[in-house]
DNA sequence: AAAAAAG
């Protein structure tokens, strides 16, 4: 039993490796020689007889798909209403229902059941191709607002990883088959998606292995895939699961209520959508409704899609109450829960609805499921928390361990309340090209900032919880597309959304918890692009000072003296309490996994199965060695603009 | 103290 393991993706046994050193692991190839070597002849998928399939960096045209047999009627008449019946066996349960899996959402006529397949007789039936599908899902390859290229794979390769618990299986280093469904691979290759990111290549084998997982990852590192890659795979290969039967013995087929395997939680609306939005990406042809359901938007919309199919279903937690409540909605067929931004879901404010969707509704046990937490920050009395939700789970940290990534320029001015206004302005005159995010502390502030920066013939549009749900949707698309290339936002926009293209992110107003602000920034510089932020720093921020700079010591980041000062001056007076019970001088950022630092002090450990766990950190290769410059951002403004400790 | 999440 292996109980702890440390690794690099990059260590010494991969450069041996890719010299052809050892033997044992699957070849590595180098970072800047994947998409050659693999455009070329190294086909992705093997080990299943799919090795004809071609696979170059765009997807096969129509017809392409010349794999083999197997998965049965592949004709393009697609699922029919016609199937539905006869006696199914899977290998999730059995039960001599004819269940069938979802309903299917294509029921509006046979062209448009291409692109969705079925689960029948113990098979998988793809469906057929659907190139305006596919169009709308992937989007043309020339279109940089529907991918992530630009991933900087070389960096991904010095990304240090560490995983701890009991028995940490081996990562992946590439996709394939095994372990991964074929299906969803050829998914990954219409998205364009080559090489697993450091979280997925741990991910995959973990959630393969049944274990439950709590990731600690930089924004950006791919943590989506991370999860729904494994669940997918899995979802494809094993099928649907049969519902339970209700307590009144109603035959399931005539309740309108929907028993999705997989549940996505995720703290905002906005986030909830993206991440259906990939789960699309990545079920198409399959079996798999990906559904989703939120608040402020038309319930019986969702209601009806989630009638046409919802076997993975991502929700926030308001909406999904609320539709459990109306029973349209049992989670008594849950396989998988995943907490997305896992440490705001069991924050104060979300926590007793988290805890009442988990325990106090239909959803199976902790042991009768996999429990996947994501986040980019894990503070330690969260970790604890999240105990009760988890059984002998593997903590995975990607990146810096609790901190940020270098991909990001992080500047801090010294600005007054009342300058901010003339600053902001100014900062924003020097923009060159890109997306701005400009987070503030209230919606107050958000409405007030987005109608003066109009007022100066700035496009600017903005998002937070008092605007209609229609609004904010239409707000996240104009800045999508640049249409209005600045945003102005509260803590809604702060966490997961992904924007490509976000250049630079502004606190105009700093948060209190220095977490918020890893969150913030973390809009930019992501999949490996950098990115600016600047933060707007006054007396009123004193309570951040010290956690920040300490993150920018361990980001290498520029420290302007006088914040430096600042920190030293506030002792101990800034921090203290903060208002969180119980976090008290708990220390922030450094996200380590808590069992290995004495955490069993505090009422041992619930799932019993810790043993000698260890964390220690990676200390190998050269971490992010080539980052030099930053691209001319660390002369500039901190250190001279005449903000001296006077101030203070 | 504020934001988010049900209506």
């Amino acid at each position: 039993m292996t109980n702890g393991i440390v690794n690099g993706t990059s260590g010494l046994e991969n450069q041996f490796a890719s010299l052809g050193i050892n033997g044992t692991k699957s070849a590595y190839v180098p970072p800047h020689m994947r998409s050659t070597q693999r455009a070329a002849s190294s086909p992705v998928v093997n080990g299943s007889g799919w090795n004809d399939s071609p696979r170059t960096s765009t997807p096969p045209a129509r017809g392409g798909y010349g794999g083999r047999g197997g998965y049965g009627d592949r004709t393009p008449s697609g699922p029919s209403p016609s199937f539905g019946g006869g006696r199914r066996t899977d290998s999730w349960s059995e039960r001599p229902n004819g269940y069938q899996g979802s309903p299917r959402s294509d029921n509006s006529g046979p062209r448009e059941s291409f692109g969705y397949g079925h689960w029948k007789d113990g098979q998988h039936v793809v469906g057929a191709r659907n190139m305006r599908l596919e169009k709308e899902l992937y989007g043309e390859a020339e279109d940089p607002s529907k991918q992530h290229t630009g991933i900087n794979f070389e960096k991904y390769d010095d990304i240090p990883v560490e995983a701890t618990g009991a028995g940490v299986p081996e990562p992946v280093n590439a996709f394939t088959s095994p372990p991964l469904d074929p299906v969803l691979l050829e998914n990954i290759g219409y998205a364009r998606y080559t090489t697993p990111t450091p979280v997925q290549k741990y991910s995959v084998p973990i959630v393969a292995g049944g274990r439950d997982l709590m990731a600690c990852a930089q924004t950006g590192s791919g943590k989506t895939g991370g999860f729904l890659f494994p669940i997918l795979s899995a979802s494809f290969t094993n099928g649907p699961r049969a519902p339970p039967a209700e307590a009144n013995g109603a035959p399931y087929m005539r309740t309108r209520k929907a028993y999705p395997t997989a549940l996505i939680l995720a703290p905002t609306r906005e986030l909830v959508n993206q991440i259906h939005e990939e789960a699309r990406k990545f079920a198409y042809r399959s079996w798999v409704r990906p559904a989703v359901v939120y608040g402020g938007a038309d319930i019986n919309s969702q209601l009806r899609l989630i009638e046409r199919g919802c076997d993975l279903l991502s929700a926030t937690p308001g909406r999904l109450v609320d539709l459990i409540e109306r029973g349209r909605i049992s989670l008594a067929n849950i396989r998988y829960l995943v907490l997305d931004e896992a440490d705001r879901m069991l924050d104060m404010g979300f926590e007793p609805q988290i805890r009442r969707i988990v325990q106090e509704e239909d959803m199976p046990g902790v042991h009768d499921r996999q429990t996947l937490m994501f986040s980019a920050t894990f503070p330690r009395d969260i970790q604890m928390l999240a105990k009760d939700f988890l059984k002998d789970y593997i903590f995975l940290s990607v990146g810096r361990v609790g901190s940020t990534s270098e991909n990001i320029t992080q500047k801090v001015e010294y600005v007054e309340d009342n300058d901010k206004r003339s600053v902001l302005l100014d900062l924003l005159a020097s923009q060159t090209g890109g997306l701005t995010l400009i987070f503030v502390e209230t919606k107050r502030m958000a409405d007030m900032l987005s109608d003066f920066l109009l007022g100066n013939q700035l496009a600017t549009t903005s998002i937070h919880g008092d605007r209609t749900q229609r609004e904010r949707e239409m707000a996240l698309q104009t800045f999508r597309q640049g249409r209005t290339p600045i945003m102005v936002a509260t803590a809604v926009a702060a966490r997961g959304l992904d924007i490509p293209n976000v250049t630079h992110v502004i606190n105009y107003d700093l948060p209190s918890d220095i977490d918020d602000y890893v969150h913030r920034i973390g809009r930019t510089g992501r999949a490996g692009n950098t990115g600016v932020s600047t933060a707007f720093f006054n007396r009123g921020n004193k309570n951040i000072v010290r956690d920040l700079v300490e993150l920018l010591r361990e980001a290498n980041q520029e420290i302007p003296p006088w914040l430096e000062t600042v920190a030293h001056e506030s002792g101990f007076g800034g921090g203290g309490f903060r208002g969180r019970g119980g976090r008290g001088g708990a220390r922030r950022g450094a996200t380590r996994d808590f069992r290995a630092s004495g955490g069993g002090g505090g009422g041992g450990f619930g799932g019993g199965g810790y043993g000698g766990g260890r964390t220690s950190s990676y200390g190998g290769a050269p971490q992010y060695g080539s980052y030099g410059g930053g691209g001319g951002y660390s002369a500039g403004s901190n250190g001279g603009g005449g903000n001296g400790a006077g101030w203070w």
